[in-house]
DNA sequence: AAAAAAGTGCAACATTATAACAGTTGCGAG
DNA sequence: CTCGCAACTGTTATAATGTTGCACTTTTTT
């Protein structure tokens, strides 16, 4: 099989935060929306790992910087991302995770895993294609879909075994 | 086309109450579950329409009837209906709806319409299959999967066109 | 009947998200 | 330039959702 996705191998993530705010910083110039100070840190501490982090923890190291924030400034922050397609939320952890396919206007599936907590953002036609059918089947006009799958990453699958 | 689905349009919507109430004592009595006054309840109150509950909601309908509930008492239920496949939880929406394929060891896809609020549950073999294809390309191994399209309904939509 | 297990009531608390309003900043029109 | 609007930010308070811990009761098992 083909090499591991990021989130489950060791890799310079370095580079996956740099090219998240690289592509943040034109996306909002393409849109002529701001993309401020807040904003950008917000995004960066979203892209410190590939784990979602809650609102708060967001807050959490805000505030430990010296920001004075209260929950506004991130949940502001965090719809003004999500809007520019920048950071997802996911709903079953109620937390956020940086966009991995920013400008696609895809259809994100996520590959939440309960041990590490690490998720890997996929598109699949395969699968919005087969939603959207059945969606159709139901004469149901879809606007948005939810899909987050839960289970064991492969990482953590090969550390089970070795235990 | 087919006949539209039942929670786009009227029917008796007693016989789909009564139905899932008495496929929750069939189901409680094979598991050897204890399905008590509160849990049935709580089960008949989710079941009013094809609106998802919040817990509070449900709360203040049991209040409002001279139970003396609190949070746990309902969050407790809705575990225990959640734990034999009888409710469903809407991550998208903090609310809970009845599960419309009870037994049926389902991977439920679920239809919200953001107009009118009703939910329509599939199970599509189809979907199910290409998101554990998808997974399984990862090496991701799958335990549950959420899976909530918004838009609009059948319904809503004529009524959009009327106007 | 005694012991164990499951269920319930209750109070307190934790987490997640929003409302309302005042102040500030950036930016174009005149 | 500077006035004025729109977008952005800070702050306080509050709403909505969900959990913990413990004492007590009911049911089941032995
Ligand atoms: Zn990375
Ligand atoms: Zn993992
Ligand atoms: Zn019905
Ligand atoms: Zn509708």
């Amino acid at each position: 099989m083909s090499a591991r996705a990021l989130p489950y191998r060791p890799h310079n993530h370095d580079a996956c935060v740099s090219q998240a705010l690289a592509e943040a910083r034109s996306i909002c110039q393409q849109q002529n929306a701001r993309l401020t100070p807040t904003r950008e840190r917000v995004l960066e501490l979203i892209w410190q790992s590939h784990k979602p982090l809650g609102a708060y923890d967001v807050l959490a190291k805000l505030t430990s910087e010296g920001h004075s924030a209260a929950p506004p400034t991130v949940y502001r922050a965090l719809d003004f991302l999500q809007q520019h397609g920048l950071v997802h939320r996911i709903a079953s952890l109620n937390a956020f995770t940086g966009c991995a396919h920013t400008g696609e206007h895809h259809t994100g599936l996520f590959l939440i895993c309960r041990t590490c907590g690490n998720v890997l953002e996929l598109t699949d036609t395969g699968v919005s294609d087969a939603i959207h059918k059945a969606a159709s089947a139901e004469a149901f006009r879809t606007e948005a879909i939810t899909l987050e799958v839960a289970g064991i990453c492969p990482a953590c699958q090969a550390e089970q075994n070795h235990e």
